[in-house]
DNA sequence: GTCTATAAAGGGATAGAC
DNA sequence: GTCTATCCCTTTATAGAC
């Protein structure tokens, strides 16, 4: 706020925070002015609405998502190891924003057209870079058969619905936030281990 | 609407379709009345409050859910055959009300306390009727070493998140929703396999 | 750029007529 | 039991002073 020009970088990692680190999803304009500690009129200023704050703060955190996911599976490593390295990223970055995964599903799920927007290429993007290594896989005997449909549904599952239900868990198991963060590392391991019935090697 | 006192059934059952197959897991009351064809009005009248309407669909749905589960794993078949019908019932009752787990996740999740109300149980519930039988397949050599808390959140993971992701899983796939019913349907061996790395029989 | 004040819209709940 | 009319509250958005 002191300086000039950096408010409204301000609210909107404020947002960030208030959206998928609180899960404040449905969070009002009052109660981000009140967090950043600017007035809620400021927010219209910088961002026009409330919708347009939301849109922005949702494009940035799957751009820089979509980057790094990106970065793995074009380089030339084992298709395993690749694999590997996602549940890695995926795990990490969702644990620091432990509600990201809720926003996604309760904002853009129920409507169609907004996932259109925000996951157009996500779709050529998954099947390109799983499907044909995996085939490859079995073909060569390095996995069991497995339909890659529903392979990609399971690794999806598997690595989004503990985050999602992270109170669910925490309560049925009673785990305070420090053993849900050690059973979400672990979840690495087992994971790999699901996937292609074979340890996680190294 | 025709008969007398049917009108209070005629909302409830409106309000759980508009809730948890038409995905309007923040529909407003008079979005529930035009769907039912009634007066505003008329919902205040016999639920007092649109919270109290919400909790009363939102109680008959999960005890009605837990009664089918209970008499599974209250039998005395084996272990995998309990999995198994589990299985079965979980994802055909998901499938009739495809947004139940949804609405669960968006409206209890958030609130911790509301879900100790409504789930309390269930943590001694998944516990007893798991862990022990589970363990005792693994001594006995039946299946392989698992953590039996990670293999509960893997099944609940595989069983939930489909459901939960379906437009993006539809999107992703181009199915259309023959094919995605398909598709559910298929999970029910796969997932049985993944968690015990056998076929399901018969 | 930042604030106060206020307009405008939407939704929930209730009183009262029928 | 059902409807109309109304009240109240919340929230967004904007106008205008500083």
């Amino acid at each position: 706020m002191a300086e000039p020009a950096e408010t409204e970088q301000h609210i909107k990692n404020t947002a960030k925070k208030v959206f998928f680190q609180k899960g404040l999803l449905n969070a009002t304009t009052q109660q981000i002015a009140d967090e950043a500690g600017v007035n809620r009129a400021l927010i219209n200023y910088y961002f026009r609405s409330r919708d347009q704050l939301f849109k922005t703060v949702l494009e940035e955190a799957i751009h820089e998502t979509r980057h790094k996911v990106d970065s793995i599976f074009n380089s030339d490593e084992p298709f395993k190891t690749k694999i590997s390295k996602y549940l890695d990223v995926f795990i990490d970055r969702n644990a620091e924003f432990p509600y990201m995964q809720n926003f996604i599903f309760t904002e853009i799920m129920q409507d169609p057209e907004k996932m259109k927007e925000h996951f157009s290429r996500k779709r050529s993007h998954m099947l390109k870079h799983i499907v044909p290594p995996l085939k490859e896989e079995i073909a060569d005997g390095n996995m069991a058969p497995v339909d890659p449909e529903h392979f990609i549904v399971n690794m999806m599952s598997m690595c989004s619905y503990p985050l999602i239900a992270k109170p669910f868990i925490q309560n049925m198991f009673s785990y305070d936030d420090k053993m849900y963060k050690k059973f979400l590392q672990e979840r690495k391991q087992v994971i790999y281990k699901v996937l292609f019935n074979e340890e996680l090697p190294e």
